[in-house]
RNA sequence: GUGAAUGUAGCUCAGUUGGUUAGAGCACCAGGCUGUGGCCCUGGGGGUCGGGGGUUCGAGUCCCCUCAUUCACCCCA
């Protein structure tokens, strides 16, 4: 392939005619199950202010430290391309004073930005559909968002993915633990890998998820999240089993699941498809019940998920629960010679108000050129205006299947003509 | 940021140990059929062989650099 002089920006997609029918096929399933939930769609800026993440996701998290798009505007703000939706959702928020009649439901489908080495299911613009929840801090906001996103895939087909809960502890009980970790980690350093011990004081729980052969051996011997719940975290564990339970959705405690971002508090889950790849985790989200404290607002519980767009499309791919493509047009009005081109512009717009899809000849080719361009669109019947019909005002009408043509006069054309049934 | 693989028509790919004007299939356009799609036949348009540099009488082929893509690590959706 010819290296064009310009081409999109490393990790990003063009979504072109083949591909956006999928999109909105998935587009339109989360607007309807989100809205089936009670959900209302939420859009924030493209970019914020540095400091919603800077405060909101975490200073010392791998987003904010060196995934960042930021960029200085002619006003010497200092800005970035979102690079996650939570902390600026809940930034919005707090700006509207929306906190006021709990609990807030929300959702939102859009755009976000991180430098990384684009590869198989991520890329520097992804599109997450993702919900949130404010001031509901029991287990059953957490169950109802993970019943959401379980809706939301069974609904475009899938089963059987993996639902992986855990529970990280929150400030009362996660200091304590992970004291104990570390403590363990470090007399276990040299078992472990480089970038785990470098972990060891920047994110020690992240060690649990490693996947190196020495770093298991630590781990598996390592004292667990979940052995260490203070009686809160704990019973609200069991709270969102409960509910889990009582809704059938079957999932599996998962201690190395961890999350990477810092407003995570007690629950966290993911939902994978092993076939993904390295990036199976389609969906991650959790409760983060500090996260509008730390943007300066009174405390608020949170909870909400967020849903690779891209990942889901490479999952309905592998599963092949995609619609086939399908004709985009029902008809195609063909003329014979340049001088009707109007009136076939006249006739398609007429079947248009019919409710008919319809395409006409724009290139004054000739006839056979024009059925062959109707039979690729795919239509089931082709308008076929000439002089010879022009002249007694009628058109001929082919049946692209059958072959069968017949002659309509060009006033009765769209009583003849009827719309197909259309799933 | 680290590692590996791959870049030849719009697409999928051939291209011998370096050797004349770089090919095929599909797609596209036209003609055969001067007003009728699919099948068939014939013809046509389309390539700075990703880019730059080097070795050589000669580079798509060998060497170096670079860019892009893909996969993995890190991390995450």
């Amino acid at each position: 392939m010819a290296t064009l002089e310009l081409q999109r920006p490393r990790g990003t997609q063009d979504i072109l005619p083949k591909d956006s029918a999928k999109w909105q096929v998935v587009e339109a399933a989360a607007h309807r199950v989100a809205q089936s939930f009670g959900y209302a769609e939420v859009r924030t800026p493209t970019f914020e202010h540095v400091e919603v993440f800077r405060r909101g996701v975490g200073d010392a998290t791998d987003i904010v430290e060196k995934e960042m798009y930021e960029f200085k505007d002619h006003g010497d703000r200092d800005l970035v391309l979102r690079p996650e939706s939570t902390a600026a959702v809940a930034r919005a928020l707090l700006q509207a004073s929306a906190f006021a009649e709990p609990p807030v439901r929300l959702y939102y489908m859009q755009s976000h930005f991180r430098y990384e080495r684009p590869q198989a299911g991520r890329l520097r613009q992804h599109t997450q559909f993702g919900v949130e929840v404010y001031g509901a801090g029991g287990p059953l906001a957490d169950a109802e968002v993970i019943a959401l996103a379980q809706s939301f895939l069974a609904e475009l087909g899938l089963r059987n993915l993996s639902v992986r809960l855990n529970s990280i502890g929150d400030a009362q009980c996660r200091p304590a633990y992970r004291a104990a970790l570390v403590a363990h980690l470090e007399g276990h350093r040299e078992e472990l890998c480089a970038d785990c011990q470098r972990r060891i004081e920047r994110s020690p729980l992240r060690v649990l998820d490693c996947k190196k052969e020495g770093c298991r051996r630590v781990v598996a011997e390592a004292p667990q999240p979940i052995d260490h719940l203070c009686e809160d975290c704990l019973r609200h564990l069991e709270g969102v089993e409960a509910a889990l339970f009582a809704l059938g959705i079957s999932y599996a405690r998962d201690g190395s699941i961890v999350r990477g971002l810092d407003y995570y508090t007690r629950t966290v889950f993911e939902i994978q498809y092993a076939k993904l790849g390295a990036q199976s985790t389609v969906c991650g989200g959790g409760r983060y019940d500090g996260l509008v404290e730390a943007l300066g607002g009174a405390p608020q519980p949170g909870v909400g998920f967020g849903l690779g767009l891209e990942r889901l499309l490479l999952t309905l791919e592998e599963e092949s629960l995609l619609p086939a493509d399908r004709s985009a047009v029902d008809v195609f009005v063909a003329a014979i010679g340049e001088e009707l081109g109007n009136e076939a512009l006249r006739i398609a717009q007429l079947l248009r108000g019919h409710g008919l899809r319809v395409e006409q000849d724009i290139l004054a080719r000739s006839l056979k050129a024009q059925l062959r361009r109707a039979q690729k669109v795919g239509v089931a019947k082709v308008v076929i205006l000439g002089p010879q019909e022009f002249a007694r005002g009628v058109a001929t009408v082919r049946d692209m299947v059958s072959s069968a043509q017949e002659e309509v006069p060009i006033d009765q054309l769209a009583a003849r003509i009827t719309a197909p049934v259309r799933e």
